[in-house]
RNA sequence: GGCGGGGUUCCCGAGCGGUCAAAGGGGACGGACUGUAAAUCCGUUGGCUCAGCCUUCGCAGGUUCGAAUCCUGCCCCCGCCA
C-alpha cells in the first residue's frame, strides 16, 4: 500500500489513480477540503446477491473511502429490482419477491463484509424500497427533472431504438429513480463501474434538481469474466464467486485468457504481473493470490495442490463422490449410469460414450459397448470428460426413479 | 384506429408443403495438442427403453397422404401513418 496521502489533493488524486473517470475534475478534491466525513453511495442489484470479483473492484475502491474515514452507504436496490436495469439482453426481468430480497441482501452482506469494514460508524445499508414506494404526486415531480431525450442518449437506449428492439417504459424510468436515490441519501460520491456513467451522472442532475449539492462520479473500470471478452456478469455464466470454493475458484482464474491476465492483476490485486514469470506462471500466482484473499493461505495451497494434481498428474481427486447402482442386474446400461452419476441426458451420455470422454478406471470405454457388466465396475471410478468422476457402488440405495 | 413487417431449437439467425430435429454463427460439451479448465484444430449439440420411437418452430384450431412452411382466430413485438 502507499502511504496514506494527506492533503485533499493528494487523496483526490489517490483514490481516482485507478478509477476511469472521477467527474467532475476537481469536484472530489473540494468536498475532501471540506474535511467531514463523505457519503460514498453504492447501489446494489438484489436480484444477484452473489458477489463475484467483477463487483469486488468497486468494493475495494468504497472500502479505500471507508478506510480514509468516509461512509459507506450501500443501497440495496429492492424496489428498483422490480423494474430492472435495461441491461440490452433482456428487456424485463422477473420481480423479486420480497422475501427473497431479503435472503439476498442477508447473503450480500455477508458477501460484502469480506471486503468492506462493516462497523456501523462506516457502513450504512439503506433499502430504496424506503423512499421509492411513493405517492404518484411525488412521482409526477420526480418525472419533472428528467427528459425523455436526456434519458434516450444513454447508449443502450439509443442502441436498441435505433434497432428496433422493445425499450418499455418502465426501463427508462430505471435511471430517474436511481438518481433520486443519490438525492435521499444525500449521496457526496457515487462509485459505480463504467457502464454506470450515465446513471451516475443523471444522478447530479436530479440533485440539483432537489436543491442539493451535486455528487461527484466515480467510475472503475469494468473486469472482464473469465471468457476474456465480455464483462463478468453473472448470468453470463463467466464469473468467479466470492464464495466459490477454493479449487473452484483456483481452477476458474486459471482458465483465463492469457491476455485477460493483465487487467485482473491491476483491477484485482492492484498490481502488474510480476516480472519475469511466464503466463502459466504469473496465472498460478495470481489464482493463489485471489484464493488466499478469500479463503485464507492453506486454502490457496490447497487448491493448487489439487489442481496439479488433477490437470498435471492426471491423478484422481482426493474426494470422488460415490454413486449407487442397484445391484440386481449383472448387466450394467451406461447410458443411465452416467445419467445418475452426473446429471446429464442419456443421449449425452451416449455422445460422450462414442466420442471417448467415458473412462473406467482411467480407460476409455470403447464404442459400442453400451452394457458392461457390473463386475466391471464395481468399485471402479467412472469419468466424465476431464474433471467429472465418480466411484460406482453396486447393490445400495434405492431403486433409480423409474 | 389504419397499413406493413415479425415471433424458429440455450442465444442470434436461415428455412417458407415432403429429402427438417430444422443451414450458419455464438455458447456449451467431448477429443487431439499443450503451460491450464488458455490458444489452435477436430467432433458433437431436443429427449428416450436409440439401426427405432417420442416431443419441438408464439398459442388454439383447420386444410393436406404429409405443415416450421398454407388457412382462420387469438396473444405479443417492431415500423410507418392517424
Amino acid at each position: 500500500m502507499d502511504s496514506a496521502p494527506t492533503t485533499p489533493a493528494d487523496t483526490a488524486a489517490w483514490l481516482a489513480r485507478n478509477a476511469v473517470d472521477c467527474l467532475p475534475l476537481g469536484a472530489l478534491e473540494e468536498k475532501l477540503a471540506a474535511g467531514r466525513p463523505l457519503r460514498v453511495k453504492l447501489g446494489i442489484d438484489p436480484t444477484a446477491p452473489d458477489i463475484h470479483f467483477g463487483f469486488t473492484v468497486v468494493l475495494q475502491k468504497l472500502r479505500e473511502f471507508q478506510d480514509l474515514g468516509h461512509t459507506a452507504v450501500l443501497i440495496l436496490g429492492d424496489y428498483t429490482a422490480r423494474v430492472g436495469d435495461p441491461s440490452g439482453l433482456s428487456a424485463t426481468r422477473p420481480l423479486v419477491e420480497p422475501a427473497e430480497i431479503d435472503a439476498n441482501a442477508e447473503t450480500f452482506q455477508r458477501q460484502a463484509s469480506r471486503v468492506l469494514d462493516t462497523r456501523p460508524d462506516r457502513l450504512e445499508i439503506r433499502s430504496n424500497s424506503e423512499w421509492l414506494d411513493m405517492s404518484m404526486s411525488d412521482l409526477f415531480a420526480l418525472l419533472r427533472t428528467t427528459t425523455v431525450s436526456q434519458l434516450t442518449e444513454r447508449d443502450d437506449f439509443a442502441k436498441r431504438l435505433a434497432a428496433g428492439s422493445p425499450v418499455s417504459a418502465l426501463e427508462l424510468l430505471y435511471p430517474v429513480l436511481m438518481g433520486y436515490d443519490s438525492v435521499a441519501v444525500r449521496a457526496d460520491v457515487e462509485l459505480g463501474g463504467t457502464d454506470q456513467k450515465f446513471n451516475l451522472l443523471l444522478g447530479r442532475d436530479i440533485q440539483r434538481a432537489y436543491g442539493q449539492p451535486e455528487q461527484v462520479i466515480l467510475t472503475v473500470p469494468l473486469l472482464v469474466g473469465t471468457d476474456g471478452k465480455r464483462k463478468m456478469s453473472k448470468s453470463l455464466g463467466n464469473y468467479v464467486g466470492v464464495t466459490d470454493p477454493p479449487a473452484e475458484m483456483y481452477g476458474k482464474t486459471l482458465s483465463i485468457p492469457d491476455l485477460a491476465i493483465e487487467s485482473w492483476y491491476s483491477l484485482l490485486l492492484g498490481t502488474d504481473p510480476p516480472r519475469g514469470l511466464g503466463p502459466r506462471d504469473a496465472k498460478r500466482a495470481l489464482a493463489r493470490a485471489l484464493v488466499q484473499r478469500f479463503h485464507g493461505p492453506d486454502a490457496a495451497v490447497a487448491a493448487e495442490e489439487s489442481f496439479d494434481r488433477l490437470h498435471v498428474r492426471h491423478q484422481l481427486p482426493q474426494e470422488v463422490p460415490i454413486v449407487d447402482w442397484p445391484g440386481d442386474d449383472s448387466i450394467v446400461h451406461l447410458p443411465a449410469l452416467l445419467a445418475r452419476a452426473f446429471g446429464v441426458s442419456t443421449s449425452e451420455a451416449r455422445r460422450n460414450l462414442s466420442s471417448g470422454g467415458v473412462k473406467v478406471d482411467g480407460e476409455v470405454i470403447a464404442n459400442g459397448s453400451l452394457d458392461v457388466p457390473s463386475s466391471l465396475l464395481d468399485g471402479r471410478v467412472l469419468q466424465l470428460g476431464k474433471r467429472r468422476f465418480a466411484r460406482v457402488r453396486l447393490g445400495s440405495g434405492a431403486d433409480p426413479a423409474p
